[in-house]
DNA sequence: TTCCAGGGCCGCG
DNA sequence: CGCGGCCATGGA
């Protein structure tokens, strides 16, 4: 299928800027994995070629590609020096992706004090295990696991997956989730009582949680301060001076306002291109 | 060998 | 509240 785009948008940039883990690069076609729909997709200039393996059409890529932003506003409105301009030229077209909350949620929990790779390989086997096959041609990936799925793993489970000590917090959340809380209906409230009732969670801080916010939650002010986007800001707004992790989040959202989740995801992925 | 990774929890002052 | 120690594991 073909999808014309009507604004900026860099299929490359958005996909691998850091915010998703489940994406695969092969004979130049991007297969993304994500709740349990796995699509293969494209692009050429304006356009978006692409297939899906339960038939998802345009609505369901624009919805997950937030093609429906304007982007162009949203830059303008964040576009607010020279660091984070450059940041902008480098990867123009760079979109802020929605992502499944669960999946979003269990993700970043397991993102704590770890590296990408580490955390696209502990994710990949807890869908193998977990999750239920999923085929779009010859090619193959596994669903993310629903919360009853997860519901059945054990705490060996979860470390032979790779968590390590994150799958204690990762067990205690998906038990929590099992037992009624609710993440999706936290897109009903303010970001600040949103990102509050998910640190509520085990293995839930300010960090994963604002990524939640972000990428799951249609929270565009939350500003995620991990280790890299923390030494840059320090070195770039900051005057050199350490800062905390909270203080540097309310900078942030002061300086760059409603969209400064869009600005963290700039800065962030121009940091670690340096 | 040592250091680090898209941090969070816990105990302490 | 803010701080430091600790948590497991793989790769550079």
């Amino acid at each position: 299928m073909e999808l014309i785009l009507e604004g900026p948008f860099s299929l490359k940039h958005t996909l691998e800027c850091g915010q998703f883990f489940r994406k695969h690069l092969k004979d130049g076609w991007y297969y993304v994995m994500t709740k349990d729909v796995l699509i293969r997709v494209k692009q050429d200039g304006n356009k978006l070629i692409y297939e899906t393996s339960d038939g998802s059409n345009n609505t369901f890529i624009k919805h997950f590609f937030r093609l429906n932003d304007n982007l162009d506003r949203i830059i303008e409105n964040i576009n607010k020096d020279d660091t984070i301009g450059t940041a902008i030229t480098n990867y123009q077209g760079l979109r802020i992706m929605r992502q499944d909350p669960w999946e979003c949620l269990i993700s970043y929990i397991i993102s704590a004090r770890n590296n990408i790779p580490s955390i696209e390989r502990s994710i990949y086997n807890i869908s193998r295990k977990f999750g239920n096959k999923v085929k779009l041609g010859n090619y193959e990936d596994y669903s993310f696991p629903t919360s009853e799925q997860l519901g059945r793993a054990t705490l060996e489970d979860l470390q032979k997956c790779g968590l390590a000590f994150r799958a204690k917090h990762a067990l205690a959340t998906i038990k929590l989730v099992n037992e009624g809380f609710d993440i999706k209906k936290l897109q009903n409230n303010e970001y600040k009582k949103a990102k509050e009732e998910l640190m509520k969670l085990m293995g839930v801080g300010e960090k994963v949680a604002d990524c939640v916010c972000l990428f799951s939650l249609e929270k565009m002010q939350a500003f995620p301060v991990d280790v890299w986007i923390k030494r840059f800001m320090e070195t770039k707004y900051l005057d050199g001076k350490k800062t905390s992790e909270k203080k540097i989040g309310e900078f942030a959202r002061d300086y760059f306002g409603e969209y400064a989740g869009y600005a963290q995801e700039y800065l962030y992925h121009h940091s670690r291109h340096l």
